[in-house]
DNA sequence: ACAAAAGTGTTACCCGTACACCCATGC
DNA sequence: GCATGGGTGTACGGGTAACACTTTTGT
């Protein structure tokens, strides 16, 4: 904390200081939580219960309390709720995307109420069903190619309401979501994000279906396996007992376990996204 | 903005909204503007004339105005006022970096005002020294280097108040400030962003000392030019005449322009910094 | 002529690509 | 056996790193 009492005069000014001159912002967090299910990415999505946006699907999240907490926490505490898991006991990865603070992004506005809205995304392997919370009618992971975000991003970003097939999502969320969607397939390139999506012990195999899940594309079998195993400290091996007699049939593979390695380099690069 | 009109109910909700039921955030923006002087990285920083924090030296920055901007438009708005320049018109660089909102980061958590802060860098080739604004005593450029922002940051992380040589730095200021400085030499690796802090036209040797001045550690000279060259459309050539007689003699350099390229792929690596 | 700054060539090596091939298991 | 999924080898080519070299100017 900053001790006041070091600069000369400030305890004076604080103590006259009247901060209800400025009119109210809240702040919240909101939460891209992505999942691998089946071989496909997946976003947990929730059916507000509330106004606004009632009856809509919608990022988790909530409002940074007053004083106590920073956006940081409150993200970490909004996450424990929506999963149901203790994410510091999951080791999960938890990382800012950016804030939005459009004054029209909140219907709250026109009562006098600025949101502005820090974005966060978390990567976890596959989790079990979320359970609905005090503003959730229902909660679930949908995945991404079904939402339909380009098109809902376009639409908010134009004023016009999305009357498409998928769920529609309330205030810029698609915004978010695509926002934060795009960041974790560029991560994927050069770090080592891509471990946080498959539970140990894993296989190359494994992991190899992540990078397929995230970007639409499977890389390239040798040279994945070469580029993983040459990085320092990056996989390793668990006992291969495990999984022998499982699956459909075919040689059993190596498994590993998460090494400490943060960075790849140079980047796994994607390209594009192979053909449909 | 959002027609609250097409949501049933959404209506009556907001007409008995009641804002004042949250405690009162403020929501503010802070600048990293970044320029080359001289061939060295430098930050503007302003001496706040009042409290908190009076006589230190800080971000230039801002509130961010209720209800009418959003972080992006009071960052231009900032930036505009702080450096004189219409910064639409220079075409410069500003992009967010993160949100600060720690509880603590500002005294006046104090008096009940918890302050969030949206950090953003700017990049510009050499400017005008800047004007003191209403809330600066002095407003100068500093040379990162001197700054000591790893003890800064350190210092501030560990509560202990920083007493160097270097300006000391109010709020969680050398935090953001470290933090925009590591994300603006990373971004220097895979994006053109090298281009903006240069003036048309430029050589090819000025481009590659601002790598210099970014990275401490210049690029291999034959190599970058054919990275440089070899990208799509990021330098388009300049009439070579200007600049013939000048400088301490030598060979005129081939002048150009900046292109449209976006991204530098594979990225250019900076590897570790020469030491000094 | 010489120094200084700009620009060119040359080689070796790493790494990504592509594709052919080998291994271990269940049925 | 043989299908299936897992794992390996090798040849080619582009791009970078490293470094020696040439060109154009001012004095």
């Amino acid at each position: 904390m900053t001790g006041a009492s070091e600069r000369p005069g400030e305890e004076a000014f604080l103590a006259a200081y009247d901060p209800s001159a400025f009119p109210p912002f809240a702040l919240t967090v909101d939460l891209n939580i992505f999942t691998i299910r089946h071989g496909v990415l997946c976003a947990l999505l929730i059916e507000r219960a509330g106004h606004p946006f009632k009856g809509f699907w919608a990022l988790p999240g909530g409002h940074v309390e007053h004083g106590t907490e920073n956006a940081d926490t409150a993200a970490t505490r909004e996450l424990n709720e929506e999963t149901g898991l203790d994410w510091s006991t999951v080791g999960g990865h938890l990382e800012q995307v950016k804030t939005y603070s459009d004054p029209g992004r909140d219907p709250r506005m026109q009562a006098g109420l600025h949101v502005a809205s820090v974005a966060y995304f978390a990567l976890a392997p596959d989790l079990p069903d979320p359970q609905a919370g005090s503003d959730a009618a229902k909660a679930r992971y949908w995945p991404v190619e079904d939402l339909e975000l380009d098109i809902q991003r376009a639409a908010w970003l134009d004023g016009h309401p999305y009357a498409g097939e998928a769920p529609t999502l309330g205030y810029d969320h698609a915004v978010i979501l695509s926002d934060a969607l795009e960041r974790v397939r560029a991560k994927l390139e050069y770090t080592t994000l891509a471990l946080q999506f498959v539970s140990e012990p894993f296989s190359l195999a494994d992991l190899r279906r992540v990078y397929g899940a995230v970007w639409g594309r499977v890389p390239d079998l040798p040279n994945f396996r070469r580029k993983m195993l040459g990085t320092e400290d990056l996989l390793r091996p668990a006992r291969k007992s495990d999984r022998a007699a499982s699956e459909t049939g075919g040689r059993p593979p190596l498994l590993f376990e998460r090494g400490s390695a943060q960075w790849l380099s140079p980047p796994l690069m994607r390209g594009e996204p192979d053909e449909d």
